[in-house]
RNA sequence: GCGGCAUUGGUGAAGUGGUUAACACGCUGGUUUGUGGCACCAGUAUGCAAGGGUUCGAUUCCCUUAUGCCGCCCCA
């Protein structure tokens, strides 16, 4: 048997309803911020997530998907989304549009080479936001809130949003000089991990769950000790405006991004749910105000955050959030002889083509057979066609509700559909009591 | 890249160095000469991840590989 690649995930059923209406969901909510959808290659030039990503980083030096391609081209598989967007947006000279700042949203793949776990996959999908062409920490906000509200929309309670503002280049770099100064001295005193971090990216140190609880920690400098003044007053803002929109936040000074191109705010999204793994950070983001122009653009300033729909729908499962999917059809179409399986296809067709949601039997199966797909298929009504019914241009329905039947002519039938399902309407809201919290999609028009 | 634990039918799984690998769900058929969801009956893995080894004999013991899960590194 040929199996799928290590670390990927066939997506059906139940479950791929899932990821449709997450999808739907994030294209609502965006459409609303009047963020507009990009999409741009899975695979680009290895060198620009070399620059823009940063060589260092392990993401980029061991855990992307290199090949050549026939024309002997290093192509790498796109291991995360700004990098693509940013190529996109001086490629296309979008920086030159009359609309500004760009607001884009993506949602893809990305591919990374590392060790399958709970929460991480080869594999993964992640949607995500990027904001080029403002430095205003409004939008800092708007991004952070963005996130926030695509969670509260999908029902998720468990979530803290952690923040921390690695400052301006400038700062940036001098607290880096700091914390290698300060940690050295201490170094047997760390743990083998942040021996090596010491030297590759001392601010990981910070993060480090063995030596969280050392004293040498607990003393380290912090970044917003060293802020300049300028990059002091853009955190204090960005705070601010989270506060105007009711956004709940904790400055977490141990928050370092990965990737080098985050400069200013940087934010993590976490699951706070009992028994969640260890991968519970579900989105993450920040400011690069650096990256356009390392990667040839003009000096450009960017937001963004990207957010993993695999770890967002293990979060969901995990506070046993039903989403909202419907699983009925309107009707599923019965019949036993030849005449009237010709019948059934034709009757399917005009009934699809008038908009209702219809299946019929494709293996001949015992009429008792056909009645219990009906009914494992949430049919509403059971069309069931018979020689004799429709040599007077009539067939039997039964509503599966009321498990009533009547005998329909055949010209009134769609009439007698649109009235028959109206009665479910009242079924659906029953359907979704669940939601009545007032975080469900569903509810929103009614508020 | 490192460590630990797993892998039995369509599914959830029990089990043993030795004749027919439990049980349940599902599915198909029947009881019902065209009406399901209940009940009862029958059928439903020549095979226990793959390859090699030990053995008279392995699904059961050993090794290798693959995949999965949990943790570390790293990261959304």
């Amino acid at each position: 048997m040929i199996t799928k690649p290590k670390g990927t995930y066939d997506i059906y059923g139940e479950e791929a309803k899932k990821w449709k209406y997450i999808d739907k969901v994030i294209d609502e909510v965006m459409d609303k911020y009047n963020y507009n959808f990009i999409r741009t290659p899975i695979f680009e030039s290895t060198e620009l997530f070399h620059r823009g990503v940063g060589e260092t980083t392990d993401i980029v030096s061991k855990e992307t998907y290199d090949f050549t391609d026939r024309g002997n081209r290093n192509m790498t598989l796109r291991p995360e989304g700004t990098a693509g967007v940013v190529r996109s947006y001086i490629e296309n000279k979008m920086y030159g549009e009359a609309i500004q700042p760009i607001k884009v949203y993506y949602n893809g793949t990305m591919y990374r080479y590392e060790r399958p776990q709970s929460g991480r996959d080869r594999e993964l999908t992640q949607f995500g936001v990027e904001v080029l062409g403002s430095d205003d920490p409004i939008v800092d906000a708007e991004v952070i809130s963005l996130a926030v509200n695509i969670f509260k929309m999908l029902g998720l309670k468990g979530i803290k949003v952690n923040i921390n503002t690695l400052g301006d280049r400038e700062s940036r770099d001098k607290y880096r000089e700091t914390l290698v100064e300060y940690f050295k001295p201490h170094i047997n005193e760390l743990c083998e991990d942040c021996k090596k971090r010491l030297e590759k990216n001392p601010l990981r140190i910070l993060d480090c769950k063995v030596d969280k609880d050392l004293d040498v920690m607990k003393k380290a400098p912090k970044t917003i000790d060293y802020l300049n003044k300028e990059s002091l007053e853009r955190f204090n803002q960005v705070k601010m405006y989270l506060d105007t929109l009711e956004i709940e936040y904790e400055v977490n000074t141990n928050i370092v991004r990965g990737l080098d191109y985050y400069n200013h705010t940087v934010f993590e999204i976490e699951a706070k749910i009992e028994g969640f793994g260890s991968n519970n950070v579900l989105a993450a983001g920040g400011r690069y105000n650096g990256l356009v122009s390392n990667l040839g653009g003009p000096a450009t300033c960017g937001v963004g955050f990207a957010c993993g729909i695999g770890r967002l729908i293990l979060a969901l499962d995990k506070e046993e959030i039903i989403l909202p999917i419907s699983n009925k059809i309107d009707a599923f179409i019965m019949y036993v002889n030849d005449e009237e399986k010709k019948e059934a296809i034709k009757l399917c067709q005009e009934l699809r083509m008038n908009g209702f949601k219809v299946d019929t039997e494709y293996t001949n199966r015992s009429l008792k057979g056909q009645f219990k797909q009906a009914d494992r298929l949430n049919s509403k009504l059971f069309i069931i066609l018979n020689s004799e019914d429709l040599k007077n241009n009539q067939v039997k329905i039964k509503n599966n509700a009321t498990k009533t039947e009547e005998i329909i002519d055949l010209n009134y039938l769609i009439y007698y559909l649109d009235e028959q399902l109206s009665d479910f309407e009242y079924d659906f809201e029953e359907e979704h009591d669940y939601c009545l919290e007032g975080n469900c999609h569903c509810h929103d028009e009614e508020e």
